[in-house]
DNA sequence: GATGAATGAGGCTTCATTCAT
DNA sequence: AATGAATGAAGCCTCATTCAT
């Protein structure tokens, strides 16, 4: 997101052309290069010189700016979880019907991931390294905890009126509903290769989105409750 | 698992003290050190140096037994996707009644995940980069669709029971069922610290697998087919 | 020194708050600024950057008082040799009998080097590179014949009174003068450690100035002559 | 000295050439390398692909041998102090008169210095960071004890005799013995210039250790206690 | 077969200096 | 005059791989 990304003009990054001298620019156009780079070949295989290649600019800059690859990658990942967090606040919950809004959660959710491949291997590396940067980051804990809170009354409203289950774990629902995206987004080349499907097409993604809709509705409608409880 | 690993004796890897000259052990003993190197630190993180280290022997063995830091990693790829399946194997569905069977599948994907956390580190490592490893093996390219089909089977006896749904993928339903549990313990970290919630221990392992289960089998239940197609 | 160091005013250096645009205050800063950082880490390890930040002021400055890190170095030698010299002018040697004045001459010039280890960094720098800034430099060549003369005069007297030796190379005895001292200080941690004593405090400061003392004056005495020279 | 520095053949360093895979002679080859880039540049200039070029290797083999820069100028200065030690050791003070001692001593230690520049720059390198790296080396500690203790019973029978003073503080002594010749020697291109005269030759260097022995003896002489207290 | 010394390309970072503003 | 962003050469060190022994 790169703080600002897309505000205003449609206005894109890259070298800054034409604009000379604009520090705060130079240092969203790193942080969109160095995301792109960690994003296709994750921290340790991303290359500082590439991030300045892409730049344009010089290697010296990243470092006018950034202490480190370290620093540098901690920038990238506040940004992009601060795009997540803004997109899923754009999603206003509560003007749906309980089950419209589940669904237009997931949907919203995945299609982010979709079209943001960069977070899912921004955040593969960073669990490789057990989070090392983010719990430095004071931005970033605790930051999905208002989206419990709103994802929390939406289950509400639902169990009010009686079409959702009880006991709803508000965090371990929320973490299937991303991870029956992300998993599959994330390792769709080796299980296209051991189930010899094609998983790579957009095909397959929708057919992976009305899937795990399915599933996640499934849990939460209340008719289970009259088969005895699980 | 390292091929026959823990097979026929009960001899363990390392320095292969004692004995000599054995090329078949002492390519096991390379695999396991290269397995647990690539698991801590992915690909990239991965050092040779280090993986000799492990192993007790002199860098250049390793390069006798492997061509590349490439090949070596194919090869605990395999090894490791080898010993999945297997553990799939060991787990004879048919002799379950459906749901228990569901329940057994579940328990038992997720332990395997559990108990051999390399393997989420080391497949992530190879989407990364697009699968270019596993393509390349033969071994591997429809390593599971034997899987599918027992899996298959299992639903359609749920569904001639009239206990399961009818309109059921089974590649998708599995994705489901390894996602829901693979997201989560290959994310704990992140996770835990945006919810700002411990997820690391025994305890939300264990409340993640009857998270899981539930939902799988919430959806897999016939009793929603009566509320009309979802 | 920077030249005008503390005259007139108490004023002090830094950044020069208040006044705006006095070159030649600016200059003087910067001088004082170089010197410090020169002083602490040498000619290759001192920083423009630091020496910039001491100042107060932008690095752009420093480039544009001087023209490069050299030019600034010459021009901190040459203030640090003008204030020893100033220093050594300031200790008027023909008000002293002989024997007192070379007491007053040695601790004068042990002193100096003891409240200014500034001058010993800079100038084992400076003797690194071979004095290559010095000898561009017309302010300091043949800086200290004066000094010399004046030494001679004080040495002659004392011939003439019968009590210091004759055949006294006058530059010999001030090298040894201020070798005696320098060489101490310059070396205080490696002899500390070689010889196992502490040096660095004041203590050691004070046997290292009676020591040498006593050493100077029994070789100008003239009593040895009796004894046949040497 | 490189440790067994021309021990038994005369041979010599530089690329080792002839003889392949020597690991010994390797790292022998490196401190020597290394010697002499530092000496030239000191520890802030020297760079460590001068030192590879200078030993014929490739850069990487620098850090097969050390960890670091640091690593290598510590064993450089152990090598340094290792040789100026058994230079001293190499000359028996007690087969010598007590006055004949001390000039052995003194021309020795001097032209040592005049044969290994080197030494001196070094040490002062290592001064400038406050023996950060000899404080280090469990080997230099309390070096020049031996020394002190030989020189103390030098100095004992010349007392002995009645020729030498009473109340010599040896470890003082030696300093200043050293002192008079390394303070020469590592300055003489500044004091070259500002007592414009030419101190370079070796015509300069025998006039200074003339200086230098005089007075170090007259300090030593007997007849000044006659004179009463200094 | 086995060792580990040696290679050399390239990784991250620093730094004196320049230059647009 | 003054700022500090930008440059680019170079600095220290790493690492997969090769090769003499």
């Amino acid at each position: 997101m790169v703080a600002t990304r897309n505000r205003g003009s449609g206005s894109e990054a890259k070298p800054a052309e034409g604009r000379k001298r604009d520090p705060e620019r130079t240092r969203l156009v790193i942080i969109e290069a160095a995301r792109e780079e960690f994003a296709e070949n994750g921290y340790d295989g991303a290359r500082t010189d590439r991030i300045a290649t892409r730049t344009g600019m010089s290697k010296g800059v990243l470092y006018h700016y950034f202490s480190s690859k370290d620093d540098l990658f901690v920038a990238v990942l506040e940004d992009i979880y601060q795009e997540l967090r803004s997109q899923n606040e754009a999603l206003v919950l509560d003007e749906f019907e309980p089950e419209a809004g589940i669904r237009e959660l997931i949907a919203h959710t995945y299609r982010y991931f979709v079209d943001h491949p960069e977070f899912i291997v921004l955040v593969n590396s960073e669990n490789l390294m057990k989070a090392q940067h983010l719990e430095q980051s004071a931005s970033i804990r605790n930051m999905f905890t208002p989206l419990s809170r709103r994802l929390s009354e939406l289950i509400s409203r639902g169990q009010e009126q009686g079409i959702f289950r009880s006991n709803v774990d508000v965090v371990e629902l929320y973490i299937s509903i991303v991870g029956l995206g992300y998993f599959f987004l994330a390792n769709r080349w080796t299980l296209g290769v051991v189930f010899n499907r094609d998983l790579l097409g957009q095909g397959a993604e929708e057919v992976r989105l009305q899937h795990m809709t399915e599933m996640v509705l499934d849990y939460l409608r209340n008719v289970k409750s009259l088969d005895g409880k699980e």
